[in-house]
This record gives structure tokens, sequence and C-alpha cells, in this order.
DNA sequence: GACACCTGTCAAAGAAACCTGACACATGTC
DNA sequence: GACATGTGTCAGGTTTCTTTGACAGGTGTC
């Protein structure tokens, strides 16, 4: 949708990411929690609950990070059903890819929306 | 001075950042002014008060999103005197190299000292 | 001296991120 | 029904980040 060309199967590959897509991808891995949720994930899929028992946070929280990092396309979550009929909602790793160099970083960065703030305005001539 | 073994030139090697260090840069690169201040730093050192009017923001913000970027080891600042003799702060970039894949924040993610917050108080008993 | 430029810092306001406890809803077992 | 498991959300307080304006200092020129 914007920018970059390469797109390789359901994965999203590290060649020129806009602007606002890194921004999203830094800032949420740029946080300790998260940044052991995936830890954690790495080792296989889980439930919220039980991811919530393992890493030791709050149901609440570890909810409100996973979301984080779905939005950013980090990791993937899918409502399931286990046998005994109990919905369980599994989380599980994307395959992502980022490259952080200087001219990488700035070559994203002029593809900034900057404040998409501007909800309405923006038509006088 | 950690993990890692890599160790070119005078450059941080991406092989196996602790994951304070890569927390310390993914936070400071997560922030939509400092990506803009590394892409104008992309175009050629500079120093402060040209960077802030460059940009277009206050010199006592600019400074201190610098500061962040400096002590991620992103950019690099001199302080300098110009021929008039006037002193002048000169910002250019590191050459930095990260990649960011699952396994690598889940490995950095291990090494996570967390919170060192634990100043005084713990001995009850 | 008054003005231009540069450097740095501080305190207080504002915004955004974070975290917790309580609540809602399901299901299956004793 | 009472209890265990799972799901989700919301209000509110706390903490951290961000931003601004005012101030300190320095230099050199008119």
């Amino acid at each position: 949708m914007s920018g970059a060309a390469v797109t390789v199967e359901g994965m999203s590959k590290a060649s020129a990411p806009s602007g606002d897509e890194l921004l999203k991808v830094l800032s949420a891995l740029g946080n300790p929690h998260r940044m052991r949720i995936i830890a954690a994930l790495s080792e296989g899929r889980n439930y919220v609950s039980a991811l919530a028992r393992e890493i030791g946070m709050g149901r609440p929280l570890l909810h409100m990070h996973l979301q984080r990092l779905e939005a950013a396309g980090l990791v993937t979550g899918s409502l399931e059903l286990s046998e005994s009929g109990k919905a369980m909602k599994y989380f599980e790793l994307s395959p992502f890819s980022y490259v952080l160099t200087p001219d990488a970083v700035a070559e994203a960065a002029r593809t900034l929306t900057e404040d998409e703030k501007t909800t309405v305005k923006e038509s006088a001539s």
C-alpha cells in the first residue's frame, strides 16, 4: 500500500517500511514487558490466561500489550474452542524482519504522516 | 561489553545486543520527532540551533531528544569552536545496525535487567 | 552598552502510556 | 447452585514522556 514493492508470501519483508509502520513496530517493541511477551511466545503459541500466569502480570494488562503487538503486526491472535468447549484466545508470533540502519530509518522518516490529528481541515486554495 | 562477540572497527555490529541496549535503541527510535531528526542528520552533520530551525522545533525540546538519541548510541555530539570563536555543538549519525526478528528480540529479552528500581527495601523475615 | 549569535538548564504544564481492581459474559464440573 | 476455568471491557489512579517558556552563561560585532 505504500513505498516498497517486495511482497513475499504472507510475510512482511524488510525493504522499505513506511514511516508509520516502522514507528508502530518500534514503539511496540520498545517496552520491556512487550519484549518479554515476544520471548515467551517464541517458545510456542499460548493463550492469554496461561501467558499471564507464566509472565506474572495481570490479564487486563497482558491483554492490552498483546493488542499493541498485534496492531503492529508482530503477533497474531485467534479465538479457538478447546475440546471442552471453552473459548481460548491463542497468540503466536508473526514472522517479521526489520533492519535498523541510519539510512533505513531516515528513509522511513520521510514518509511519516506526522500528526494525523488533522482529522478534517486542509482544502483552502 | 556483553553477550556478542563480533566487533568491527568502531562500529556497533548487530549480532546479539543486550536486552537493555536494544530496549534503549527501540524506545529512542520509536518517536516521530526522533526519527525525523535521524533523517535530517542523514544529510550531514549540523549544530543544534540550525537543526532546530530546519526541523521546526524548540531548542530545549531538540536538545532533549538529541540527548536521548545519543544515550542510545545512535548519534554523536561534539562541542566545537567556530572560526569566530563561537561554541557550537555539532551532531552526526553514528553507524548502527540492528536486525529485528522474533528470535533476535526474544534472545535480547532474556537478558533484560527490568527494574533496577530495587533501590532499598527487601529484608523482612 | 545593546544586540546578534551560540550553548546549556530548570520548573511547571499537558498529554500519553501504563497498571489495577471490578465488572460483564461465557463454559464445564462437583 | 457454587465453584473452577476461560473471555472481554471499563473507570480511575499512577507514572512517565513530551513540550513550553524563562532563565543562566558564553562569544563577537556595531
